[in-house]
DNA sequence: CCAACAAAAGATTTAAATATCATATGAAAT
DNA sequence: ATTTCATATGATATTTAAATCTTTTGTTGG
């Protein structure tokens, strides 16, 4: 390996959350402020900040003030093409997992 | 996002953890079984056998059974690339953590 | 300058993941 | 068939991560 573990622990670490994945989802659509995150996903501004503190700091998401807000926006040639990676990964090796989801995403609806 | 988000997190959280790095990091060079594993990582055998249950029901490692013994093998397909992915997203996205890294690795020898 | 808003930082509580401990299963050897 | 070795499973204790609570910093408008 490359790198030491802990690197790639906390990689992977940071993406190991649904609050995180979920801030990571909305910014796909395009850069927003964090009052917009908040507003979007009803989180409380001091979660969200310091979620995306550790999305920014691993380099899956940038940050740009402008004046009092700061605009985060999401890593798309990291953050796409590695969940596009896991989609298949799972699609081949993990059917059981996926089927379980589906249920379970049935029973919501 | 195609699937949900706990998926994600599960995937990530699955590699998100040290004990099963450096197990996926031995299994690099070849099939083994527990107790070949357990004696390269000085890791104790009930806590191999959990961490390699929660990597093979990701997909991340195999296993064949061999009489008494239990081989596990790593999937490269998956492993081999993701690792490099993240490790080239580090080197553009990271320099700070790397340089930090880099110290550190230094301080040990 | 100071109120009001936007966001971050630090400290503490709460929740989740993990290792450890104790036990069970299953295969090979005696 | 019973002892031994290899591994897995389940329960509990411990560690780690995360959310919440409190305070602080920075910015704009009056």
């Amino acid at each position: 390996m490359k790198h030491n573990i802990e690197t790639y622990k906390f990689f992977f670490g940071a993406l190991a959350n649904p609050n995180r994945l979920q801030i990571i989802n909305i910014l796909r659509d395009g850069k927003k402020n964090v009052t917009q995150i908040c507003e979007e996903t009803n989180f409380e501004q001091t979660m969200v900040s310091h979620n995306l503190k550790v999305l920014e700091y691993h380099g899956m998401v940038f940050m740009e003030k402008e004046g009092k807000y700061r605009n985060y926006s999401v890593n798309k040639k990291t953050i796409k093409p590695l969940l596009e990676f896991v989609d298949d990964h799972m699609k081949q090796y993990c059917c059981k997992i996926l089927e379980k989801e589906k249920k379970e995403n049935g029973k919501k609806n």
